[in-house]
DNA sequence: TCCTGAAAAATTGTATACACTCTAGCACAG
DNA sequence: CTGTGCTAGAGTGTATACAATTTTTCAGGA
């Protein structure tokens, strides 16, 4: 490798908020290939809200910060792509994702779907154990809560949806579900959501009340109403979607 | 470009099955990027049953079939892993999926959630012209099944559910749909059901006599029954997997 | 001052070169 | 005859070179 890491000349937003790789959440797989390790602070910078929807990602500055080839650049931008934090335009460059309003819609009905019919099912099948291990998370997301951890709360108040799908041992849903999530944080995100995490966070509370006493009834509406919650809390008022459509077209 | 087409050599089961490009499936976005020509070639080659799990995909082998770089076929093996139908070992190469009995159990079980609630949802919203739709469509189903066409029926079979999923208008529950009956294509393929096209096509008559009743409670009974009645159909005998153990390894 | 347009710079898309890893075949020792 | 280790070949992983496209810059004219 020739290039020396001291170019990174004026880059926008993009170094800073890359820059702080080492982060607490995605350090779980910090050993893997390189790629996944830019998908993995990428997506972090993403979530954390430290790159805003129609922020451009181009490769040569990306591969500097990394220090490594475009070429390992590119493979990360395509995985992003599939996931839907970015969108790739042809001979433009990637851009992060602007998720519109009808596709906030059509994200929260499918998780409402699936959610609901995975604590339906979590009814029938959790464990003791399981509902130990869940008020263990809970206790985390209280404390991130109350301590006013930002980036610490925003993931586990997401990891709790995935948490819930592990324990019905499906990995399948549990990776759509992953996706869906992730796609709903760049949402809240864009639409700058009212829904305070303190809420959120009772919900859950109440949600694992209903599945200990194995409440299907009572859990599948609860979770119904907590994802309703979080999209009624958008600000997609007919003015919001301009403010999106300024924020697109360039860096 | 300075290699030619007279290349591939000895190229076992990959050439014969990805030659005949031109299929009347794939051929709906024949004009797009190479990249997408190939992925659709492949992914259409494996649900056709050309191409059986386990076979090795080399790269140098289909650049040459299609006359463009590895660099573009690495895209396409890329996104063919994300879609599920390959799996990629490092520094191994690309194998076509061998999904195992315990991923096949997931992907039925995210499917009845998601299509339960799909029809529920479209009892309350399907429209008149909606049905006469869906009429046309099992009319396709009822013409490929009896004049045998075996490639036009599979697709035509799965569409069957994205076309509901469309029907909702919900890009996002047909994108989740479509990539899960491919991989219940790669399931019905490695474990031979038995399940007949005639019984799944029937299947799909009395689902939409429901939708037209407006009758959601047995929309979705019947919808439930229709793929659990595909999964119980599936050979997943304790002997069946060694069997399919068997054709993973090499090509 | 504000368009218009062309040249220059920057950025993406593709091909190719090269290093490294894995696989296969064969010699040789047990 | 069988198993072990080495060497040659094939194949993948990454970097780089180059072509094509887009964006920016700037000069000229309305």
């Amino acid at each position: 490798m020739t290039r020396k890491k001291q170019a990174v000349p004026a880059l926008g937003a993009v170094e800073p908020a890359l820059e702080a790789s080492p982060g607490p959440a995605a350090a779980e797989q910090a050993q893997a290939g390189a790629t996944q390790r830019i998908v993995a602070a990428i997506t972090e910078a993403i979530v954390e809200r430290r790159l805003m929807p129609g922020t451009k990602l181009a490769e040569q500055k990306i591969a500097d910060i990394f220090e490594v080839s475009r070429t390992i650049v590119r493979q990360a931008l395509n995985q992003l792509s599939r996931d839907h934090l970015i969108r790739l335009e042809p001979a433009r460059g990637a851009f992060v994702a602007t998720p519109s309003i009808e596709e906030a819609r059509q994200v929260f009905q499918v998780r409402v779907m699936l959610e609901a019919a995975m604590v339906r099912q979590l009814c029938a099948s959790v464990t003791d154990a399981q509902i130990k291990a869940l008020r263990v998370h809970l206790q985390q997301e209280r404390d991130a809560v109350s301590r006013s951890d930002v980036p610490g709360r925003t993931r586990l108040l997401a990891d709790f949806h995935v948490v819930l799908a592990r324990m019905l041992g499906n990995e399948v849903l549990a990776g759509l579900l992953t996706d869906l999530l992730g796609r709903s944080s760049l949402i809240s995100l864009m639409y700058q959501s009212s829904h305070s995490a303190r809420h959120s966070q009772d919900e859950h509370e109440r949600i694992v009340d209903a599945l200990e006493k194995r409440d299907a009834r009572a859990a599948v509406r609860l979770i119904e109403q907590h994802i309703s919650s979080v999209e009624r809390n958008l600000q997609l008022d007919p003015k919001s979607p301009d403010l999106a459509a300024v924020l697109r077209p360039r860096s």
